[in-house]
DNA sequence: ACGAGAACCTGTTTGC
DNA sequence: TGCAAACAGGTTCTCG
């Protein structure tokens, strides 16, 4: 659900009136997300100023005073949003934690599938936390460029849609945006990832900073679950060329087949067989 | 070590 | 209409 641009834009809107703030009140319901919450969850951050909020790949890293962060990951289903002092509804089902900060503002994060996580890790050694520590090159860095994306490509006999599903390759991509950046690129999703190490890797990753730069701007893709912090929705899936539009015609070459669906590891992709090749 | 599939959990859509 | 199956933005674990 939450691919890398929509965390990006929670992580901003957040920030507004997360970052500087001490967290007055933290209320916990429950304890089993992902993985159990860590002990004395709500006890360990209540009073804690939030010093800066952070995203790595699909993470947001809220850094606090102390030397302590607060990892959250939405899972498919997860959302955070705020409501002004005075403003947040009653907790209903699904919403699981409610922070609360000194001005009053309530950040509730709330997941019907319970696929999100979160968990407490000392700043000073984020890199070794288990969920982090494999994680591959942030794709919008400078450490992401076509060489360095076709190295990680070299000899994986994979599909290219699978390969840059791993979070290892590259950290950040889900279903979505995979399927957006093999179109832009001209790549199908079905041919070996070691086949595109080269020169098809040049064309990649530039489609890949792409794509999530113009996701970023329009605040994400709205399909179910997503809201921004604001609960404003995304808009990028008004401009999706391929994803979740079987059927249509391809933006780009008109053909008659039209965008196409296939399951590669138990998941859908759509693609143009015509311009992916 | 690698890659494919199952598992985790709930809600909504699709198909008979 | 009703019920069951399929499907959904992610990640980890197991098995061959």
């Amino acid at each position: 659900m939450p691919e890398l641009p929509e965390v990006e834009t929670v992580r901003r809107g957040l920030g507004v009136r997360m970052e500087g703030r001490r967290m007055a009140r933290v209320e916990q319901r429950r304890n089993d997300l992902r993985w159990p919450l860590p002990p004395d969850f709500a006890r360990r951050l209540t009073g804690r100023t939030v010093e800066r909020i952070d995203r790595r790949a699909k993470y947001m890293l809220f850094r606090l005073d102390g030397g302590d962060t607060l990892i959250v990951h939405l899972g498919m289903s997860g959302r955070m949003y705020m409501a002004e002092p005075g403003a947040a509804a009653p907790l209903t089902a699904h919403d699981h934690i409610r922070f609360e900060t000194d001005e009053g503002w309530a950040i509730t994060f709330h997941d019907a599938r319970r696929f999100g996580m979160m968990d407490i890790w000392p700043t000073d050694r984020i890199d070794e936390h288990r969920l982090l520590k494999d994680l591959g090159p942030e794709p919008l860095s400078n450490a992401f460029n076509g060489p360095t994306l076709s190295d990680a490509l070299a000899g994986k006999q994979t599909p290219i849609k699978a390969a840059l599903l791993d979070q290892k390759v590259v950290a950040g991509l889900g279903n979505i945006y995979v399927s957006e950046a093999l179109f832009f690129a001209g790549i199908s999703p079905r041919r070996s990832a070691a086949s595109v190490a080269g020169t098809r890797a040049l064309r990649l990753a530039p489609a890949i900073k792409q794509v999530l730069e113009r996701a970023i701007a329009a605040g994400g893709s709205s399909l179910r679950d997503y809201v921004q912090a604001s609960g404003e929705l995304g808009y990028f899936q008004h401009q999706f060329a391929v994803y979740d539009r079987e059927g249509q015609p391809c933006p780009s070459c008109a053909c008659k087949a039209g965008v196409r669906r296939l399951v590669q590891s138990g998941r859908s992709t759509f693609y143009c067989p015509k311009r992916q090749t």
